[in-house]
DNA sequence: CAGAGATATCTGCTTATGCGGATGATACCT
DNA sequence: AGGTATCATCCGCATAAGCAGATATCTCTG
């Protein structure tokens, strides 16, 4: 079946097999492992909040909606897609928890009021900067076609 | 055209037209805009960066390469896919920086060591905490059909 | 109450993305 | 060299998710 690497091979030796892990020294305590849920259904819905964030027209209109209070008809006119489109990402993100909207008779308030989505759009933002060229070339997981 | 909506209602009148700005003293100078790219391009970038994050199969990977360096055929055996599509999931990881390799002879070794991507994870998870149940409601912008 | 504006929801279409399985390219072992 | 294991890429298919446009609700104004 599937072959053990073999231990070692001139490369430095930090392990058992020739391998970091979590333990190794180098990396320190303070790395981490990230909380992914151990559930399938937790690891779903992590997934989905992320999808939420993964789309062009929604990370606009959350820049948009976090400089102040905006209504769902000043969100349209600021993507510029259709009224109807523009609703359903606008409830997207409240779903999501990443908006708050305040109803007031026919309008909707949508704003960002939790500081963690900015922190999580820094970090992204962060990240993206190091591998923009990488990221660029990632067509994801299906190929180019 | 759009209606400005009339201002202050008998709720609490804070703004203009009775909305809350970032300039809000209520909200403090700590709570930051995002910084959401400006540019379309630079938002398709950073939207692609959250859908690498998007995947379930992609978060497990992720936790189960945090532990340590895992090899692809590991990586394959604890997700339970198709080789070709583990692959293709551990090189779209290591394209976005979630994830990085180092090759030895046939062997890759896949291992997280940006701490930036924990702290991602972390927060995403705390947000999700407090939204499952809406996140789960959440059809995403698609209805449910 | 009738008309107009603001939002939300539904329909049908198109593209993006996940999946298995085949194929190909290397590296390792005997 | 020949055989096998590891990993990457390609193919065709099925579903998810984005979009515009048409309605449907509800609210405000006159």
């Amino acid at each position: 079946m599937s072959q053990r690497p073999s231990a070692v091979r001139g490369v430095r030796d930090h392990g058992r097999d020739g391998r970091t892990t979590r333990a190794d020294p180098r990396l320190g305590v303070d790395a981490l492992v990230p909380p992914v849920p151990a559930d399938q259904a937790g690891r779903e819905l992590l997934a989905r909040f992320y999808r939420a964030l993964g789309d062009p027209t929604r990370l606009a209109l959350l820049a948009f909606c976090a400089e102040g209070e905006r209504t769902g008809t000043e969100c349209v006119a600021h993507a510029g897609l259709s009224q109807g489109r523009v609703s359903a990402h606008l409830s997207c993100l409240v779903d999501c928890g990443l908006l708050e909207v305040r109803r007031v008779g026919r309008f909707a308030y949508y704003q960002v009021t939790d500081p963690r989505v900015c922190e999580l759009v820094a970090l992204g933002t962060s990240v993206v900067a190091d591998h923009a060229a990488s990221i660029a070339a990632c067509t994801r997981v299906a190929p180019d076609r």
